[in-house]
DNA sequence: GCCATGCTGCGACTAAAGTCACTGCCTGGT
DNA sequence: ACCAGGCAGTGACTTTAGTCGCAGCATGGC
């Protein structure tokens, strides 16, 4: 049965469970289901019954709550080897948030079930499960932190600031970084409305801090940036 | 040592702590240090170096951040029976946010090793841990959820519906309800300023669904209060 | 090639949030 | 009794956020 072998390696992958055996792994992907969600598409709703664990092979999965006039609030951007939904599995409550797949994305599926009588089985997959709700935790606080004492640009310039440290490509006349999706997408994450994402993305540029094409953005004053993050005004 | 048994039945108060046996308490309770704060006082400092975990035998603490220019953003208050820090304490990284009492408050501390051997030693505790750390993780999605898309006006009459369900007196006209401090701590709690504390308090009552006398609060129309909660303007 | 669709940029506007400065009030200490 | 200090109410103002409506532009399907 190569196809166990193929999810059991990709179980081993995620982080909650990066400690188990190979034999381990393959014990629980036989419980594992494998499921394909296209580009937008919704794996549940916030106030869904929690159903199972869900843990990302390839592609990214947005974690996020929404409002009843539309807006959204993006709480976690997970990729692969991450999971979503630990928490609501772990203590029966319903989804506190909606996840969606922000690309194609291959997931694996572990039933509540399933996954309960594994990790009472396998107790250092609850001290895992700590150190990644943890993570999550404060992540969130940083969230709180932002939307109370930073403005749009603020945030805004954190993030460019955050791309450029992490995945900028240095070229002649700065350090060139690509958003992570559409302006308006953008705008989710960061708590806000596509038209200031647009309008303070256009206002860095005239600043002279970055060099605004389509979704390539070469950040010119890198210093200049990370002096927006802590200025009073 | 009838010393040590206070000490256990405290601990045993504790959500963290309330499924251990009572030899167990005590057995916890001798690497406990009692300690006492005013009010006002600062436990911790976010940043700080993790030194241990606190939990409360009586009083009030609040969990908060703060930042450059002054505004305080509440997390959590935290009564008898709970807990603070006990995320860095498993983890080891520093504090996330600080804590201070807001009224004066006795403390039992138990230093990062001792309590980490005995979570070693009895892993019903880190399973109480994952609930515990659970249930201020959906506090915290609830507080994003408020500051990304409500007022400071429904964050305001939340809070007061909040108050009225779970410690309002009925009397004759209303519910009667007590604010659980000054508008300056509240607006702390809902991540604004005093002015619009009070402004909206104000305007709450000119609309007639609250009659406010200083700190006491009558609630005259709970349903009108509720409406404001989800509504889109 | 052409049209529908989705992303982006902008101007003008409204509404919230926050700031500043000041007043009055109550309370506790001396 | 008096004064200092913290708390609350308020008016006038600035800044930031968010809304609406529209126009330009690429892209991909037909």
């Amino acid at each position: 049965m190569p196809q166990t072998e193929n999810v059991a390696s990709a179980l081993g992958a995620a982080a909650l469970f990066s400690s188990l055996s190979p034999e381990e792994l393959r014990l629980l992907a036989r419980h594992a289901v494998r499921k394909h969600y296209a580009q937008g598409e919704m794996l549940f709703s916030e106030g869904d019954a929690c159903k199972g664990l869900h843990i990302i092979v390839s592609g990214k999965l947005r974690i996020f709550k929404s409002s009843i006039s539309g807006r959204e609030q993006v709480l976690a951007v997970e990729g692969p080897g991450g999971s979503v939904a630990e928490l609501p599995v772990f203590d029966g409550a319903p989804y506190p948030a909606s996840v969606s797949a922000i690309e194609d994305s291959e997931i694996l599926f572990v039933s509540r079930n399933d996954f309960r009588s594994f990790c009472l089985a396998h107790p250092e997959v609850a001290l895992k499960m700590l150190a990644v709700i943890g993570a999550r935790l404060r992540r969130l606080v940083g969230i709180i932190e932002e939307l109370s004492f930073a403005t749009v640009r603020q945030r805004l310039a954190s993030v460019l600031v955050r791309l450029a440290q992490t995945e900028g490509k240095p070229v002649g006349e700065g350090i060139q970084i690509q958003l992570p999706g559409t302006h308006q997408e953008l705008a989710h994450q960061l708590g806000t409305v596509r038209e200031l994402v647009s309008r303070n993305l256009m206002r860095l540029q005239a600043e002279g801090l970055v060099q605004v094409e389509a979704r390539h953005i070469t950040v010119l004053d890198l210093p200049g940036l990370t002096a927006i993050l802590d200025s009073s005004s």
